[in-house]
DNA sequence: TCATCATATATCGATGATCTTTATATGGGT
DNA sequence: ACCCATATAAAGATCATCGATATATGATGA
């Protein structure tokens, strides 16, 4: 699993949100670092919503114009909470190597 | 950067290391659950080559067949330990939201 | 008022990067 | 005769990026 999809399953933890608001959270959660393009968000919402980590919630009309909530799936908590484990995992192994090698930008 | 990059570069935190060394190395790190193609691996080489991550080492030759070293650059640590931290990051914050939400596998 | 511009929202298509799959080549060990 | 270690290469898949389009409302300004 890559970032961007990875950090939209993450603002889905909060609750419901539509694609906008995905983009927001994603940029505060990543401190301004991540910013989705729309192009990559409702692809993604696509894909994980076929693969059942996520599902539509409902939509409303805001103005107008139509806002589409998603909410993430039982099975897409799970799969996030093995994500995080993962990148854990291999965060610590990296930064383990590289403190024993005396390297690595901890100035 | 995604995971298989991400566990070459670690791996070759150990110091220099032929293809096939890699491979095993990262079956290690990740507790056999990563196992690295060969098509994938000498891609990485070149891309991470060509990036200035990593540079050729030198070459043995080993019952007749060549090896291969590639060894890390200054620039590829403090890459990797960037990695590393943004990865962490991430994981931090998943998991933070899972457990405030009650979610998340952590059975 | 009317035209224009910006904003929020969603959609679509082309392109690009990275990984997977599969196949090929070679020399030594069993 | 076959398997293993090692490297290379090409086709295909997946996911993300980039850039464009569409729509309705709100804001700006002549």
């Amino acid at each position: 699993m890559q970032e961007p999809t990875f950090l939209i399953l993450t603002a889905l933890v909060a609750g419901p949100q539509h694609g906008y608001g995905v983009i927001s959270d994603v940029e505060q959660i990543s401190a301004g670092r991540v910013r989705l393009r729309a192009g990559t968000l409702y692809a993604a919402f696509d894909r994980l919503q076929e693969e059942g980590l996520i599902v539509e919630d409902r939509e409303e009309i805001v103005d107008g114009r139509v806002r589409r909530y998603y909410k993430l799936t039982d099975d897409g908590a799970t799969r996030l909470a093995a994500e995080a484990e993962r990148m854990r995992r291999h965060a610590r192994a990296a930064s383990a190597r590289l403190r024993a090698a005396g390297l690595g930008g901890m100035a």
